[in-house]
DNA sequence: GTCTATAGTCGGATAGAC
DNA sequence: GTCTATCCGACTATAGAC
């Protein structure tokens, strides 16, 4: 009863309340999110909210915190892996310019599969709403996973491109390949209809993937780009 | 008193009403938002919401309505015009390939302008939200706009490529490209914290404008794109 | 058309028994 | 740790005077 896998009733309660906090929070939004929805969904009582977690703020804290740590087991060993490949190349050896789109390309088909990976869609959402209204809670995600990933994409960028590493051309282009790749999670309902997909299984995927790549390899070609 | 640009007393209420309901619900979501809020901003009494729009959800759907309208001013003259530049040039004419970039980014520049330029930007929030989660206003916006500069999208992007304008993946480089400026507007926290712009002012948005010029000049090379 | 006042509802938090 | 019961505040909608 008290090895590392199993749970007291306490843990198994602030499980359940994470992930339908998740859920709930994604498709709702904080403030139209009930914590009567919430304890129903994760089928405990009510007041438990405030035992474990002070109140609903806190909450939805701890849910934020569950996406980093689960979007980190997922792409932070895979930024290392291509920080290591990086490393271990020299700055101007020849080749430059295909390791970075190879590398870029490993990412961002990390990224595609952590986002659409059969994980709570409800992630997406959160971030989404955080983008737009910033509560504290953003810090977190973005001194943990965005900020190492931006940098390490406009890293890549400018080994491609040729563009210096710390200008503003170079990290504009950064967030326009994120850009084209969230597009399709953030303009859910438009992407749904002009592609008449259902949603994004394995096969739409796929389709995304490779037209990535495609459109990745042409904008920055062999001479390097323009500033 | 009754000529067409002086208003009644209840016009000025109602576009008051309107103009409130843009800002709160776009900060705050449909349903965080509070018709008491709205009322204050737009200076008049809360119980007229009830009167001239029959409820918090008629004021919402009057709020979309008039984001399609104002698009509609500046976006559809822009569009005919690239129509209309389209079907002057016959099929198959030398030059497609540049043409189509330039209509391009005639559109982007003015989809840009559209929504950095001093407007509610209650409405980029606004649009994110129908997204993620429709109501019956998104079939509007979707109707009236998104589908128009959709499919002609589409279309400049087929005439670029070389890839079939019913293809899927012509259909998707077309939201990718999409992707490329909205991620500015979507993704704002990460744009202001990655970019350390404050805000996007007339020179954050010639920065970006020159950079998507770029990326979409490289991204559809002179031979055609792989399918 | 506009206002005040309020009815009716619902949500977050918490006290207190177990 | 969990449950029931409840308090209190805030919200939308509306009745009715002007």
């Amino acid at each position: 009863m008290t090895d590392a896998t199993s749970q007291s009733r306490g843990d198994q309660t602030r499980e359940a309340l994470v992930h339908a906090a998740l859920d709930v929070f994604g498709h709702a939004g904080f403030d139209a999110a009930t914590t009567r929805a919430i304890a129903a969904a994760a089928g405990v009582n009510q007041a438990l909210i405030g035992y474990h977690f002070g109140g609903k703020q806190g909450l939805y804290r701890g849910a934020i915190e569950h996406i980093v740590q689960r979007m980190q087991e997922r792409l932070l060993p895979v930024a290392e892996q291509v920080s290591a490949k990086l490393a271990a190349v020299p700055r101007d050896a020849p080749g430059q310019r295909a390791l970075a789109l190879q590398l870029l390309v490993t990412i961002f088909d990390a990224l595609h599969d952590t986002i659409a990976g059969g994980f709570a869609e409800g992630w997406v959402r959160l971030i989404l709403r955080e983008q737009q209204d910033p509560t504290e809670a953003f810090g977190l995600l973005y001194n943990h996973m965005l900020a190492r990933l931006l940098a390490l994409v406009t890293r890549l960028v400018a080994m491609a491109s040729g563009l210096q590493e710390d200008s503003e051309a170079c990290r504009i282009r950064a967030l326009m390949i994120f850009g084209q790749v969230m597009v399709f999670h953030g303009a859910r309902a438009t992407t749904a209809l002009h592609l008449g997909w259902q949603g994004i299984g394995p096969d739409q995927l796929a389709a995304l993937k490779t037209q990535f790549r495609h459109a990745l390899e042409a904008q920055f070609p062999e001479g390097g780009v323009q500033p």
